[in-house]
DNA sequence: CTGAAAGCGCTTACAG
DNA sequence: CTGAAAGCGCTTACAG
């Protein structure tokens, strides 16, 4: 009965077969782009549009003997700004390409409990695994990287990965574009809040920064550059110590977003409007640029782009059982100018 | 050759029957728990282990005739803050039940937008959708819920959703819960700012926070009783009106955390001390929650969990072809106290 | 270019 | 409780 119910429903590559009259390999040779004759197309297509045909999907994978599933490693805590719209990608991609996804968490610090955690998916069926940032610059170090045969990805990674495919955006050249831009706003004291020298994105960010202020002649003031930790205090702390400067700044670049947000509460604490005497920009365009007031101005990653990049990358490698090329693929970001960020002040700043 | 090669390392029920000396049936027997002698169990479990043996679940799926796939309705702006433990918890589901996630974009605002990416999701294979806040409540309003013979299972709805099968808390008893709290640390003006009435959300949160006031007799004072919309700038002008009445609060208790977070700025921009001289709650614990200082207590929903619930209902609902009952499970909430709140302050505040 | 055959790895009835 | 048989819906070689 159950049985019987269920075969009722199901529209099969045979059903759409008799429909069109053609074999039912025909069928699958126009689902699968191939070569056939025009008239075999047409009725074919036909068949399948007025059936509303849908592949089973269980079926294809079975038969083909491809990959099944693509895994991704989480950190346990899932405090990262870009989770979702790179699950979003990531979901995007398997859905498109008919592969499942399985998630597997572990620690960021652990590179043992990372390597157990990618076993562990690959173990589950897994043909490549994605790695988030953070867990990637660590496990690009280690030596079991150069060994494994397995599909593995990179993602959004802070600095090159030396023999790991990685998909990310230039940092470098988007902390240079954004210093430029603050140049052009005709800001000459420009504050950087760096990311802490342990993270990948250290070098580059703050690289970009003192670039674009090299390609103008103009000369770095070591007491403009502070270190922050990436959350939300320490930019505050930073903007704080620098806006207590005899020659403040009119604008501070923060190497993310939490460290912006801090600079821009500091500001108004010291009673300093954003945008009018201070300019503040941030990193990584999370929902937190948008939730304050003004706005941040700040740079955004194609990040959903990014992770559907990365799992074509993956199920590619895995379906012909040959590792990603350890190559870097860089999407393009953007600066997204925001009312946190104006021309400089004309009345200049207070003290000095 | 290539076949070969993947033949070779294919451990299939075959082998592990062969390794155990019994015969595939049995192995799937012990696969899927059922009753098998005890000495067929244990020389099949050895076989499985020594084997390393992973079920293909495409094979599984293509078999048992079972859902293959379970869809997400996703809005396009990805805006939500519990997005990423939402997807989390689906993926866990989804990866337990070796079903595979589609996921469709639609727009909140437009039912018949949401009920097109319904029908694409089911026309894709989905046994079953899943609907985010906003949207549930949206679509639980239209004819055509009732009509649907389709497994939707609401997420987090903002109130009860009559004839819809949801996984939310109780809002009310939350929102009540964190009133007492503060009540209980002395505070006698607390203000509430609230969610827009068109969302779920604005009378079960205002509710409960009415609730703790009578329950211990106290008055309503209609002053301190403001209507926010959601977003960090409600928030902040909220809070802002209610500092400056003759009369100030000693607490504010916002709908959610963005308000609370611009409540925060808000008693900081005008000199006012949290916790000391104003303690500052929220609700749903946000990742802004923790990003701000001092960092807000809220209330916490268990999202994952209720992502992982909400997606076994929709799998055993598809599985056995009978709609989920058209009930809400509660999970529980709970108060995460930070440094945003506290007794209160000794010093009464300015003004009055 | 097309189709009949075999098989992907598992499960569902059905005999024993 | 156990196993031989058939089949899930598709694709891969292989003849025509």
């Amino acid at each position: 009965m159950k049985r019987a119910s269920r075969r009722s429903k199901a529209v099969t590559i045979r059903t759409v077969a008799k429909h069109a009259g053609v074999s039912p390999m025909s069928v699958s040779n126009v689902l699968n782009g191939r070569r056939v004759m025009p008239e075999t197309q047409a009725a074919v297509e036909r068949a399948l549009a007025e059936l509303d045909y849908t592949p089973n999907s269980a079926a294809r994978q079975l038969a083909s003997g491809g990959v099944t599933s693509v895994g991704v490693l989480l950190h346990p805590a899932l405090e990262q700004d870009f989770l979702s719209p790179m699950l979003v990608g990531v979901l995007n991609a398997t859905s498109k390409f008919g592969v499942q996804l399985i998630v597997e968490r572990a620690s960021y610090d652990d590179v043992t409990e990372a390597w157990a955690a990618v076993r562990a998916l690959t173990r589950r069926g897994a043909g490549g695994v994605l790695l988030p940032p953070g867990i990637c610059e660590v496990m690009a170090l280690g030596a079991e990287t150069a060994r494994t045969d397995l599909a593995l990805v990179a993602f959004a990674p802070g600095r090159d990965l030396p023999g790991m495919a990685s998909v990310r955006i230039d940092d470098f050249a988007a902390a240079r574009d954004m210093t430029s831009m603050l140049l052009d706003q005709r800001h000459r004291r420009i504050g950087f809040i760096t990311a802490p020298r342990s993270l990948g994105v250290f070098e580059s960010r703050r690289g970009g920064y003192l670039a674009a202020l090299h390609a103008r002649g103009m000369e770095i003031d070591h007491d403009l550059i502070l270190e922050g930790q990436m959350d939300f205090r320490s930019g505050f702390a930073a903007a704080a110590e620098m806006l207590n400067l005899a020659n403040p700044p009119t604008a501070i670049f923060a190497s993310n977003d939490d460290m912006a947000a801090g600079a821009l509460v500091a500001a108004r604490s010291l009673g300093i409007d954003v945008p009018n005497a201070l300019s503040v920009a941030g990193f990584d365009d999370t929902p937190l640029a948008t939730k304050l007031w003004p706005p941040l101005t700040t740079v955004r990653f194609p990040v959903i782009e990014m992770a559907e990049l990365a799992i074509e990358m993956l199920v590619e490698a895995a379906r012909s059982h040959v590792p990603p090329p350890p190559v870097t693929r860089y999407l393009s970001y953007s600066i997204v100018e925001r009312a946190s960020t104006g021309t400089e002040p004309k009345a200049s700043p207070p003290a000095s």
